[in-house]
RNA sequence: GACCCCAUCGUCUAGCCAGGUCAGGACGUCACCCUUUCAAGGUGAAGACACGGGUUCGAAUCCCGUUGGGGUCACCA
């Protein structure tokens, strides 16, 4: 049997950062069987889905690696094909035509409520005489669900789970205006696609027990479900707008490569012993819903950072360099010029070691493309004050007399400076930071040298020290 | 309220199904080392089996209960 996952977003909103880790459970579920992984727009809440939300979806899934095969199919366009299936419940008795009227049934919840009750919905019709139905009322069918017995889902992830019938009253199949409900849509195309795992956020169980009664009422074979805890917020409570950033976009406009979003989303609920940092290739290979954690995670920041910040540091220059040049020409309302290109390049190596992400990076990098004369910030011109001039201009001289520019050399000749003078390195090196960077922190300071150059640094010396000596 | 699910360091988790480990790892935190700043890296520390009963020679692991958390209860999806 070959496996065939779904992913099932309804449009109606970006793709929250729950359902790209359902998408991704289902992804990686059918790729380690070699089977497929569909992709369903649930658009049939016309009033609330949107072709912009569909598209952060897709973009969202996109960005993720998360492909799926084949064409996706558009639930709202399958409706003539739910409805049949309810026609067929009903000539096969399976299922009836219900007139009540919503007060009537608001009063049978309240009143079910009342006594304890889970079953909501009374019966009224289902016996009934369909000779009694009110000529000027439009009736909904619903399911005839079994009375007695108990209903049972074999769950990979959640394990056995009971429910008595009586617990499950007679859903809604058709409404009144002969459009199809989800709880029967979901059936039918789930069954059509020949979906055999179902692997959907754990707020899905007690709708896996009502959907159980209509493949079996249809006499269809019950796919493997696997209910999935939901992520949660620090506070513990369901992810929610309080907690800030919520679609994967947001994520990736903070800066983080979508592998750290993987890896991160992977690692939360699922596990493979003590592994923390894979690719999607090697969880592929290790992926199995036995591995799926069953209390409910909360989405943790820090660690989310942590990754970004390895992920970061492991990418390739050149790739990286691609990834942050937009950023970096945003920050400088243009684009690069080769040379900033070139200093970005040869800078990356030890920018990429200290950032925590990609916005950070960017941020980071600036200095090497900023134009002269540099703005120093607050801390850095701290450090410039007449004794770091007094530094700076120590270290000017011995780096006028450096022929052959490079890190090694650049340092050598500082270090030479700083020990004729009897000074600490960090005496000289800090105001070098601040002349050279306009900051207080940044990569090796002779790395920093050796990427701009001898002309460009010095430069950025000359600019602090003339413009005291003005 | 009814029904269902869950429960190991602050967080993510391994271990549980096939009882015997100093209860392991990662993130975070703290300390030290390295060091031109900040990171990274290295070393180390603090830090958990929710509680109560059983079963057993022995329970994080099996059973029951309590407490706590979560989810679902639409002619939404």
């Amino acid at each position: 049997m070959t496996v065939v996952t779904r992913f099932a977003p309804s449009p109606t909103g970006f793709l929250h950062i729950g359902g790209a880790r359902t998408a991704l459970f289902n992804w990686l579920y059918a790729r380690r069987h070699g089977g497929r992984f569909l992709l369903r727009i649930e658009d049939t809440d016309r009033a609330r889905s949107t072709e912009a939300a569909k598209q952060a979806i897709l973009d969202g899934l996109d960005w993720l690696g998360l492909e799926w095969d084949g064409e996706p199919v558009y639930q709202s366009a399958r409706a003539e094909r739910h409805t049949a299936v309810a026609r067929n419940l009903l000539d096969a008795g399976n299922a009836y035509r219900c007139y009540c009227s919503p007060e009537e049934l608001v009063a049978m919840r309240e009143a079910a409520r009342k006594r304890g009750s889970g079953r909501l919905y009374d019966g009224t019709w289902r016996d009934r005489d369909p000779a009694d139905a009110p000529k000027d009322v439009s009736p909904v069918v619903r399911l005839k669900a079994p009375l007695d017995g108990v209903t049972v889902v074999d769950d990979a992830v959640q394990g056995r789970v009971t429910v008595r019938n009586d617990q499950l009253d007679d859903m809604v199949l058709l409404r009144a205006d002969g459009t199809p409900t989800y709880m029967l849509s979901v059936v039918v195309d789930d069954h059509d696609m020949d979906i055999t795992h179902i692997v959907r956020g754990d707020d899905h169980l007690t709708n896996a027990f009502r959907q159980s009664l209509i493949y079996r009422a249809m006499g269809w074979a019950v796919p493997a479900f696997a209910h999935i805890p939901l992520i949660h917020g620090p506070d513990g409570a369901k992810l929610s707008k309080r907690h800030g950033a919520l679609g994967v976009d947001a994520y990736r406009d903070m800066g983080f490569p979508a592998e750290a979003v993987c890896n991160y989303l992977a690692r939360l609920g699922w596990s493979h012993g003590d592994d923390e940092i894979f690719s999607m290739a090697q969880a592929t290979g290790w992926f199995d819903l036995e591995d799926i954690g069953k209390s409910p995670a909360r989405f943790d920041l820090a660690k989310l950072t942590s990754l970004s910040a390895h992920y970061i540091r492991a990418m390739a220059d050149d790739r990286l360099a691609g990834t942050v040049e937009p950023l970096i020409a945003g920050r400088l309302a243009g684009p690069l010029t080769d040379t900033q290109r070139a200093r970005l390049i040869a800078g990356l190596p030890g920018l990429k070691e200290r950032a925590k992400s990609l916005v950070d990076l960017a941020d980071s990098a600036l200095f090497y493309c900023r134009p002269r004369p540099l703005e120093a910030d607050a801390k850095a011109a701290k450090l410039l004050d007449d004794s770091g001039k007094a530094k700076l201009a120590l270290a000017r001289n011995a780096l006028a007399e450096v022929e052959e520019w490079t890190a090694d050399s650049t340092e050598a000749a500082v270090r030479a400076t700083a020990d004729a003078a009897g000074e600490k390195l960090g005496r000289i090196a800090q105001p070098l930071r601040a002349a050279l960077t306009g900051r207080t922190v940044s990569p090796g300071i002779f790395e920093v040298l050796g990427v701009l150059g001898k002309p460009e640094s010095l430069g950025r010396i000359d600019d602090i020290l003339d413009r005291t000596a003005a």
